[in-house]
DNA sequence: TTGTATGCGTTATCAG
DNA sequence: CTGATAACGCATACAA
């Protein structure tokens, strides 16, 4: 039924490892069984299996890929379609593809993971978060599997190849632009806690304000999962404070945009009455209203990376350990602006 | 130095293929010998390995996505997260796993649906949208292989198994809920005339015109690609045609967003000057200014029918082809008004 | 430069 | 109920 390897070796006169030579290009193979090979595979219509080909050679040429469970609302963030897009790419050009993990629940996600790796159904694999301690990544760390982390790891920074922004620096330089528009009360409304990043940033808001001499208030932080839900009374509460933020820090987009929306019920006009500034850069910074000036951290870049040094990883398997650190740019838009009268 | 079922079988004292059965759960095996081999199994820490397994079955319990080619702006529609999650959920129902086609281009694409099949390493294909004229399908009616479409199929429809919501319908009724309010002049912003669901909706909505008795003008239906590029000068044509439409159906959320943008920017006021509605009721309608009536299309329900649907398809190649329907629901939120003084 | 033989880890087909 | 043994389709060490 299907053709095989033998097939084309009988129709062209060559042992069926001679084909499989062929088809990986061996240098020892003249030029002229190789065209004689290839014709035949061309009238037969043949395509090596992979799965054969993986069995014989121990290798998948697959990445697998670890998001957020798809319960939490994080999954829906515009980040992940962009990281994948990088991914994508950076498997394609070194001929991987993606094997994506699935799983509604942490314990299903695990679970997945681990079916991953003692299946062999991949030879690496990719997280495109960073949290406290994961237990996906203890196991990974143990098992000594390929990964590599899309972020700041947690722990064991030093045995964890990893891509990230420097967040600190980020976050540190955006809160000095707000200093600098001459901002003093400012506010930093971050995301879950449970993942890594949120903590650089919140530490880069902390240095710029300790440097320029400001106060540094438990008042002005807060911690809300995500858009409506929690992120809104985050801004009630801002609000009410005997002296009001002038100026936030938002650490993603959306977040931003639910930020942005509850500013507008309460008849807050931003910049007028109060600057905005986010994280992501996604596409969604330039149709809001006002658009946002967020720090674009270049998400395809990470996941293009991501990918890219994974594979090598897999490839050379006493490659170090690395750290890429992926730039930023602040996009000014026009959602900050100079204060009025302090 | 991994564990494969000959150790297993090794240690229980019995045949590989009594150890293979225990894993099949074979009831022709008892319970005595069956409990003696997952000792061994659990004591040596055996996994089974799926590559070896996928080419013996000759089943590989994966089916393949094919998104857009994510050059393209439609990949960052947060619709794509959302089904995938549906997908996800309805493999895993089945212990399927997902296997993402990359590809930056038409072309990549392309290939990257061949290599999928040729190679064996899927199961069957989901393809996540549905244009006009498309190569894919057209390979994979061809090459007989099992593949069910989101969305309703161009041609072929009786042909290909697809899970789709009534479009026509949908608009149709979301357009009579405008003329209910009083709106005469509405306009249909539509997107990109390559996929199929644009069409329905514009059926849809011309239907709900003629309905009424409304005259349906060339000069109300625009179809513009994306957010801020084109979509923004449609609304600039629209309004300033002699007879400016009072309300407009709009193809998609995220379209919308920019839509809603432009028109502030114009300084029209939503709903008050005019009104808006769109479709798939993503989380962004809610927190959009403001919040966005939008016809919930239940993206998730998409996805999880598709990839059940496909999975029965597998195991039983005798099953008919079929069309899901997936209910719509209407969310109305503040985009709305009733129309003041035509 | 090419062919032979064997193995990759399972499942499936026979027997018994 | 269980055990040999042959596929599955390809890669590779070893021969020639």
């Amino acid at each position: 039924m299907t053709v095989t390897i033998k097939d084309v070796a009988k129709l062209a006169n060559v042992a069926p490892s001679t084909v499989s030579r062929v088809i990986a290009d061996n240098p020892r193979i003249s030029e002229k069984t190789k065209e004689r090979v290839r014709e035949a595979m061309d009238k037969l219509g043949y395509h090596p299996n992979f799965i054969a080909r993986s069995l014989a050679s121990k290798s998948t040429q697959t990445i697998g890929l670890v998001m957020p469970s798809s319960a939490n609302k994080v999954f829906q963030n515009p980040f992940f379609p962009e990281v994948i897009r990088g991914l994508s790419k950076g498997a394609h050009d070194k001929k991987y593809s993606l094997h994506m993990s699935t799983g509604e629940t942490e314990e299903e996600l695990y679970e997945g993971v681990i079916e991953m790796v003692q299946s062999r159904r991949v030879d690496g694999i990719v997280l495109l978060y960073s949290r406290f301690e994961d237990r996906i990544v203890t196991y990974l760390l143990e098992k000594k599997f390929p990964f590599v982390v899309i972020g700041k790891p947690y722990k064991h920074i030093e045995e964890i190849t990893h891509v990230d922004n420097d967040n600190y620096r980020a976050t540190k330089e955006v809160t000095e632009y707000l200093i600098e528009l001459g901002h003093e009360r400012i506010a930093f409304v971050g995301g879950n806690l449970n993942y890594v990043v949120t903590i650089d940033r919140l530490l880069g808001y902390e240095k710029a304000i300790r440097n320029a001499g400001l106060p540094y208030k438990d008042e002005y932080i807060s911690h809300e999962e995500f858009l409506k839900e929690g992120g809104q009374e985050a801004i009630t509460d801002l609000l009410s404070l005997d002296e009001p933020p002038t100026a936030l820090v938002v650490a993603d987009d959306l977040m931003a945009l639910g930020v942005l929306n509850k500013l507008d019920e309460m008849g807050k006009v931003v910049p007028d009455d109060i600057s905005v500034v986010s994280f992501n850069n996604v596409l969604l910074t330039e149709i809001s209203k006002p658009p946002l000036t967020s720090v674009d951290i270049n998400i395809f870049n990470l996941g293009h990376e991501a990918a890219k040094n994974l594979i090598e990883g897999i490839e050379k398997p006493k490659e170090p350990i690395k750290r890429i650190i992926i730039p930023y740019e602040i996009i000014k838009r026009a959602s900050c602006k100079k204060i009025a009268n302090p």
